[in-house]
DNA sequence: AAAAGCAGCAACCGCATCACC
DNA sequence: GGGTGATGCGGTTGCTGCTTT
């Protein structure tokens, strides 16, 4: 089969079925698609001999276009055939299970869910379109442009559209876009050429949920660097400024709506210790000496201050920080309870690294003591200017020690919403409404590190409940940055502080404040929410509930569990991708990783047994599927044997 | 089951920068 | 130095699927 005689041969069968079946197309859209079982059954044993010898018999029993181009496929990959007819395999079945709704593979119906984004919009060769969608959108001058005469299209690339692109720059290397469209017959402007290749079609992508470190990474170089998407991009491998953008935007708009500052208290402490080890005074406080600093002004708002400058350059009307003393800078800001409730979190890094302190044993005065030698009504003041009541931090016995400057405190900086990643993380925890505040403290210094705390917290905001999707009051500056959001906030807070007393003041969460609403969940819901970006939130259930089999007819086999034979490869939202790296198999699919091509092509052995790209250790029955980008969860229909 | 709202993502647009002439 | 085209970057938009009501 390896001769050139071969590979024409069955280039000829392609082109007859493609023939065949696209005259089928004119008269009837076939939304589905039915394969006959021995489709199914080699796919429980493939191998090459079966290949062939399947192929042989799906020739012979005319079978439809698309169950020989899945076979052809499969088999190209252990016959040795050249490169154009690969391509065109590549191309014809993307094409023809693009207008797909389903196909029923022996007694599995695999149903195609998210399709639509490259299929949506059919070309033929990259040019005109030739469907009534295009057609639709060439009517209403959307989805087209012109130039020169030359109609450029415009919305999502299909998988041919792809697969001219990958072989352009193949051939051509990437660069000089402008000619893809002249040389390659797409109909692309080079913009969204380049920008294809570069988010999608370019090796060594990673796809999927960023991992914890990458975030973290993010979150740092975002504090560094601000919106410089593609500066993180280059530090991030794998990752597109465009992936990283977006990241950053949806956590901020979580955040935001949570009320929560942007970057994570944890490297709110990292910047702490760098601080510290530039300011050894701060160092002090940060390792426990709580004693009287030396000569100099405070130094929490020094270190609000190096984080804000890290972000001057987005933070257009802020004045050059370096002119503005750092007292009056802390109480100007605080006095603006948002921008407050921010502070209070940049002083939570303190606060974190304090609480961890076993020797402290103060209340907040006594911090607030401790912060300015000098004086001693500072910290009185300070918390006397947001409205802090001392009430709650009262423990005679000094037992709980809520550490300072915290807390409920976060809340009664906000306005409304709450600010502060440990309240809220405390009411995640509370089983019920029923808690007095000092089981909160207690369970909030004894159930959990600050930091799991807010993992769970940005778990939770990350999905949050209904009843938590507290909107923002506030209409959002332009996104040009965190920090210059959170001060657009501060005064957009302070005015309506000024405008309504009822959110101002108190530990007592109103109704509609993000502590309050915090409240009205236990930990037994929370732990529902299950981290949709982290590579380990997703539950076995989310990796494969987007996709069921059909189920059986009766037949032994439709009885018998696919765990030990079907490989699963699933679900990837995008056209495959013939470059996929080595390493991108590695990682952990936090969701859907594998292009059925992506599989096949990465795993020979699948042919000879089916070790192939598994996703987890036992695949259920649900794992049969293998089309790409594609929800299977349609359980309609009934298998056909 | 249908409708509404939301989140995530892909793609587009406008502007800035750079290289070349 | 100015013009032009190519490319890159960041902000924004719109679509789609999912969840909730």
């Amino acid at each position: 089969m390896a001769t050139s005689n071969a590979s024409s041969k069955l280039m000829s069968v392609i082109e007859n079925a493609g023939a065949d079946r696209r005259r089928k197309e004119d008269g009837d859209n076939h939304p589905e698609l039915r394969v006959s079982s021995s489709s199914h059954l080699l796919l429980l044993s493939p191998s090459p001999i079966s290949f062939i010898a399947f192929l042989i018999s799906g020739i012979l029993a005319d079978a439809l276009f698309l169950e020989l181009v899945i076979l052809l496929y499969l088999a190209s990959e252990h016959l040795v055939v050249d490169s154009a007819l690969k391509e065109s395999l590549i191309l014809e079945f993307t094409y023809c299970i693009s207008g797909l709704h389903s196909i029923t593979v022996g007694v599995t119906q695999l149903k195609f869910k998210d399709m639509s984004r490259n299929a949506k919009v059919k070309v033929d060769n990259g040019g005109l379109p030739r469907d009534p969608i295009d057609s639709h959108l060439v009517d209403k001058g959307r989805g087209v442009g012109s130039t020169d005469g030359v109609f450029l299209k415009k919305g999502p690339w299909t998988s041919t559209e792809d697969a001219i692109l990958i072989d352009y720059v193949k051939k051509h290397g990437e660069g000089n876009w402008n000619s893809v469209q002249k040389n390659s017959g797409l109909t692309r402007c080079g913009k969204s050429c380049r920008l294809r290749w570069a988010n999608h079609l370019r090796p060594n992508l990673k796809k999927g949920a960023f991992s914890v470190e990458e975030e973290r990474l993010i979150h740092e170089l975002h504090a560094k660097m601000g919106n410089k998407w593609a500066r993180m991009a280059a530090l991030l491998p794998g990752r597109t400024d465009n992936e990283i953008k977006n990241y950053w935007n949806t956590r901020i708009k979580r955040r935001q709506r949570a009320g929560l500052p942007p970057y994570p208290v944890e490297q709110c402490e990292q910047a702490v210790a760098a601080e510290g080890q530039q300011n050894p005074s701060l160092h002090e406080i940060n390792t426990g000496d709580l004693g009287f600093l030396p000569n100099g002004s405070f130094h929490i708002p020094d270190v609000v201050f190096d984080s804000l400058k890290a972000s001057q350059g987005f933070l257009p009307f802020i004045p050059d920080l370096d002119e503005v003393s750092a007292s009056s800078l802390l109480m100007d800001s605080l006095e603006q309870t948002q921008f407050g409730s921010q502070m209070s979190c940049m002083l939570n890094c303190r606060r974190g690294l304090i609480s961890q302190c076993s020797s402290f044993g103060g209340n907040s005065e006594d911090l607030f003591s401790s912060l300015h030698p000098y004086d001693d009504s500072t910290g009185k003041e300070i918390m006397q200017s947001v409205g802090h009541s001392f009430s709650f931090d009262q423990d005679p016995a000094g037992k709980n020690h809520l550490p300072p400057f915290d807390v409920q405190g976060g809340h009664s900086f906000s306005n409304g919403n709450s600010s502060t990643s440990r309240p809220t993380a405390l009411k995640l925890e509370l089983p019920s409404l029923q808690c007095s505040e000092a089981e909160l403290n207690s369970r909030w210094i004894t159930s959990a590190s600050p930091q799991n705390l807010l993992e769970s917290v940005d778990r939770l905001i990350r999905s949050p409940p209904r009843s938590l999707q507290v909107e923002s009051k506030y209409i959002s500056p332009p996104n040009n940055g965190l920090l210059e959001s959170l001060v657009y906030e501060a005064t957009q807070s302070s005015a309506k502080n000024h405008s309504s007393d009822k959110n101002s003041n108190s530990f007592a969460p109103t109704p509609g404040d993000m502590g309050g609403s915090s409240l009205d969940f236990c930990g037994a819901e929370f732990d529902e929410y299950g981290d949709p970006i982290s590579p380990f939130g997703h539950s076995a259930t989310s990796i494969f509930n987007d996709y069921t089999p059909v189920s059986g007819s009766g037949s032994s086999l439709d009885n018998q569990p696919y765990a030990d034979t079907f490989p699963v490869l699933s679900l990837k939202e995008e056209p495959f991708n013939q470059f996929q790296s080595p390493e991108r198999e590695q990682e952990t699919p936090a969701k859907s990783i594998y292009t059925w091509p992506d599989a096949l092509l990465a795993s020979s052995d699948w042919f000879g047994q089916p070790s192939g790209p598994f996703i987890g250790e036992t695949p259920t029955s649900d794992s049969m599927a293998f089309v790409t980008g594609h929800d299977l969860s349609g359980d309609k229909g009934t298998a056909e044997a």
